[in-house]
DNA sequence: CAGAGTACGTACCGATCGGTAACATTGTCA
DNA sequence: TGACAATGTTACCGATCGGTACGTACTCTG
């Protein structure tokens, strides 16, 4: 186990396409498994398009089930620094910061081709709650539920969790009617409905 | 033993095991998809849950994709007579017919284990919208959307197709969420975030 | 009772699945 | 130059995939 670190990381091109065989793998595998579905592509179809060879898969990953699991942990962090990003220009305003995000789906759910959340996905294709698969999507959707809470206090709702859960219903049904309705999804509604239900849920009493 | 009776197809105990071949794959397979997922479960796998063997499966049904199909076609059938069922209480209203289909996914979405909505599932393992499960997914779905519509019509909604996409989002996001979530399912608030948005909507002009 | 259909099972096919063993090659640093 | 880590090459494994050629048992009809 040397785990000794070269001094000069020099020649280093992230843009490069050849890097070391587990980034284009993990790139390679992120890109199928969200495209194609996890269950649809098989890891002969990883390497061969990767430009790497079944041992190096081996190597970097325990099993195609450690693979995927990294995939939806890299899914995961994606979709937090996204989340984020789309609120950054509204700081201290948790109103707007979630309406900046909810207008972010609704316009790229409504176009031709997506294929919605990945860690959705997986929770479906993997119904058993002991497959990896199945854990990180859940753990990921509970962070985000809490997330959601987080902002509807922020908002001042009488009934925070109640909100978030709406909102939450919202924009999962945004992610899976994308796939199904592309450039005509009912996603195309999300702000307008999300911000129905914000006002009207902050109108209670 | 006199059985003069062999144009009329009858001397059908119906809750008897055995049953034809094809009627026995077809219920396992239903269960088998629906509870697995599609990809999930092989043609053996349903043979041999169904106590039958391989050919008969093939004799009945063209290929396993044509098996899917159907399953997909028996669940739309299902889901339309269940949707119909929950408001038939409410003949000429509308929005009591929604609001008893949503009250009643808002408890079955809040169960554990359960497996959400069977087409909304196949459109997610089957992104390819050639194939067709894809297509029967679709197809429903589309179906169900216009139905909202005319339920909204209804009601007397300003804007009809805006609030049937705001509910059918609702409605994919139980879908979904149940799954993740279990019996803490962000579902449970379905019924009164339906409530909600349906009020707000009519309340706009 | 003969014979034709119908309904089903036995046994098998090539392809692909996830995964591995053994060895050759390369590039980097000392 | 020589050690070492990373990667490629090749060939293979048992299991399972979707799918089929062919033989057998039952039943209805003439």
């Amino acid at each position: 186990m040397s785990n000794r670190t070269k001094s000069t990381p020099q020649a280093r091109e992230p843009s490069e396409t050849p890097r070391r065989a587990a980034d284009r793998i993990r790139d390679t595998a992120f890109d199928l498994f969200y495209r194609e579905g996890i269950r649809a592509i098989g890891v002969e179809e990883i390497v061969n398009r990767a430009g790497v060879t079944k041992p190096s898969l081996y190597r970097a990953f325990e099993s195609k089930d450690e693979l995927i699991a990294q995939y939806l942990r890299d899914y995961d962090r994606r979709f937090r620094d996204n989340f984020a990003a789309q609120g950054a220009g509204h700081p201290d305003d948790p109103k707007a910061q979630l309406l900046a995000y909810v207008d972010y789906l609704a316009a790229r759910a409504s176009t031709d081709g997506y294929r919605g959340c990945g860690l959705t996905n997986a929770v479906i294709e993997y119904p058993d709650p002991a497959h990896p698969a199945h854990q990180v999507g859940v753990e990921s959707k509970e962070a985000l539920r809490e997330r959601l809470r987080e902002l509807c206090r922020g908002m001042g709702a009488p009934d925070a969790e109640e909100l978030a859960d709406g909102l939450l219903l919202l924009i999962e049904g945004s992610y899976v009617s994308g796939q199904a309705f592309g450039a005509r999804s009912p996603a195309r509604v999300l702000g307008a409905m999300a911000r129905r239900l914000i006002e009207a849920s902050l109108a209670t009493r």
